[in-house]
DNA sequence: ATGCACCCTGTAGCAACTACAGGGTCAAGA
DNA sequence: TCTTGACCCTGTAGTTGCTACAGGGTGCAT
């Protein structure tokens, strides 16, 4: 199948793949006559792949580990859940920070109506850290 | 003072200061004898509100539009009230998002105890799509 | 006079794409 | 046959918000 499809049925746009194949994730395809990159169905898998794994917040790197780990079956796949576990954690932490930025922008919001900037909560909070109710 | 004392006392990276001036975020400072960048009050209280603005995630086009309200205190600030409120709904929505990927996660997390990577079910579950029980 | 901490400019790098510019290919319709 | 339009190619530059040099100047203490 050509590029365009290949993009249609994995919902990943052309630049991206051809980015991907740069960057050395995707294997180079084989090319037709007229120079246009012919993939087969283990392109679109491995292609699948990587999608799911950067939908679910992996990146590059880990993915590239992952994908290896993936093409040696033999090998010992505690790495693959360590990678997991580890971006877990940090999914974890980084919902923890955004509630606390929730809470402190939930404290700010609605205050303005219409007055004069001069008299602006909102303006005064960014201006004077004391203010908060949290750290960050 | 001098850059590296500003640095210092909002905890901000020389370079970042620097950068901050190039993008014309910071009015550029005046210059010693030798060229030195020269700050005073109402630099740090600038840097000041940028910096926590960048802690509570605003982006530096909103900081930019924020400042500028700052800077005229003769205007409506419900401009402000409606960039928080935007950045508000942005975060509520990324915590959401994070949430579903913290419960895929956890779903294919600490089911390897070092097996073969041939039958890891990590590397399978980012194979197959279909193995989720969310849509992201 | 020499070492060291500090400052300067300008450029390049990071992640993970995205967006062209400027060109080639191919099949269908007039 | 010619042309139109959809598709493909390479290569480069832009995005965001910094960070990290390289290669040089300044200022103060020993």
């Amino acid at each position: 199948m050509k590029i365009g499809e290949l993009s249609k049925s994995t919902g990943t746009n052309i630049e991206t793949i051809r980015y991907y194949e740069r960057i050395g994730l995707l294997p180079a395809p084989d090319r037709t006559a007229a120079n246009y990159r012919s993939y087969g169905n283990d392109h679109r898998e491995r292609l699948a792949f990587v999608r799911h794994s950067r939908e679910l917040g992996f990146t590059i790197q880990e993915i590239r580990s992952l994908l290896d780990l993936s093409d040696h079956p033999e090998r010992d796949c505690v790495e693959a859940d360590r990678i997991a576990t580890s971006h877990l954690v940090q999914i974890v932490a980084k919902i923890a920070q955004l509630e606390t930025l929730r809470d402190e922008l939930s404290g700010l919001v609605g205050r303005c109506r219409g007055g004069a900037a001069a008299d602006c909560r909102v303006i005064e909070a960014l201006g004077n850290h004391a203010m908060c109710n949290t750290r960050h």
